[in-house]
DNA sequence: ATGCCGAGCATCGCTCGA
């Protein structure tokens, strides 16, 4: 399926997409299968739940990702692919943070700054679980305003394991004592939106259903009955560049698919410096959004047989 | 309140995810 299809823009632009990939070692195959179709220039992985060495480096690179990668055994583990281009490596985990977990990458790669993460699950909430959960989250927003001042372009991405509103779930009322949908753990992404960090997903389709995330149990795939929590933030110097955004909900109906789907932006090209500051061209934040044409998400049917 | 599915491992039954 060629990607013009769906673009809005002749000029150039840079694909970005988040994918909790749920297994790597199990969904090597699937992840070929999307990168060789939907050509993103960055990738965020989440849970890789494997080790190092397990890392498929090779079948990437021979499909032309660099990467890096923080595996663990078991659980976790994230990675930031980039396309005919290595990632550096900017930092590995939260500053200040002896996380025994694998759940923070940052890169710069294709000019921009990207944070891979997965925030912590969170259930059940009367425990340890939630309240690393809670930490975990200050300690991002602790990080990510920094970040968000930056005069590089920066972009947060991964698996939130957050339900931002109940317009973001098929129906919040078997949810409510998940961790994913707590007022605590919405306060968090509230207070981490009130930085200034843009939802680009819901800014460029503020009354649409988008799901990310339908899980294993009772059909709630072919219903269509999901959960946005895959998100992706803008910081101030890259929100202006945001030009669409979407899910490839087409993932999920695919054999062995993981229960996450690839959820991704794409971003114009950068103003050469001179422009920017000489040109009162320079396209501000609220144009640079309505360039964009919201893109429906294919009916439970359609997204069933495969089909867009 | 629990299981429903699926991956992974302390693999013929459990933990974890969300």
């Amino acid at each position: 399926m060629p990607r013009s299809n769906i673009k809005t823009s002749k000029s150039k632009t840079l694909r970005l997409a988040t994918y909790n990939i749920n297994g790597i070692r199990s969904r090597t195959e699937r992840l070929l299968d999307w990168l060789e179709r939907e050509q993103p220039d960055v990738v965020c992985l989440q849970e890789l739940k494997a080790e190092d060495s397990a890392f498929p480096a090779l079948k990437l690179r021979q499909a032309g990702y660099y990467a890096i990668w923080h595996g663990q055994r078991s659980w976790n583990g994230v990675a930031i692919l980039a396309r005919d281009a290595q990632p550096i490596e900017l930092r590995r985990g939260l500053p200040g943070f002896a996380d025994p977990h694998s759940r923070y990458l940052e890169a710069a790669a294709h000019g921009i700054i990207v944070a891979c993460l997965y925030l912590p699950n969170g259930n059940p909430i009367t425990g340890p679980k939630f309240s690393y959960k809670l930490d975990w989250f200050a300690r991002l927003n602790a990080h990510a305003a920094n970040l968000y001042t930056s005069e590089h372009p920066v972009v947060l991405a991964g698996d939130f394991n957050v339900v931002p509103t109940d317009f973001d779930i098929y129906d919040p009322k078997s949810w409510r004592r998940d961790a994913l949908l707590q007022p605590q753990t919405r306060e968090c992404f509230r207070q981490l939106l009130a930085q200034g960090w843009l939802d680009a997903l819901r800014a460029l389709h503020p009354d649409e259903r988008i799901y990310t995330f339908w899980d294993y149990f009772r059909e709630h795939w072919p219903r269509n009955a999901g959960l946005r929590i895959d998100h992706l933030l803008l910081n101030r110097t890259v929100a202006p560049r945001l030009q669409a955004a979407g899910v490839d909900s087409w993932v999920r109906g695919e054999p062995g698919a993981s229960d996450h789907a690839p959820t991704w932006i794409e971003l114009a090209d950068a103003v050469p410096e001179l422009e920017k500051g000489s040109s009162k061209k320079s396209a501000p934040k609220q144009s640079a959004l309505k360039r964009a044409a919201p893109k429906k998400q294919p009916t439970a049917r359609a997204r069933a047989t495969g089909k867009r």
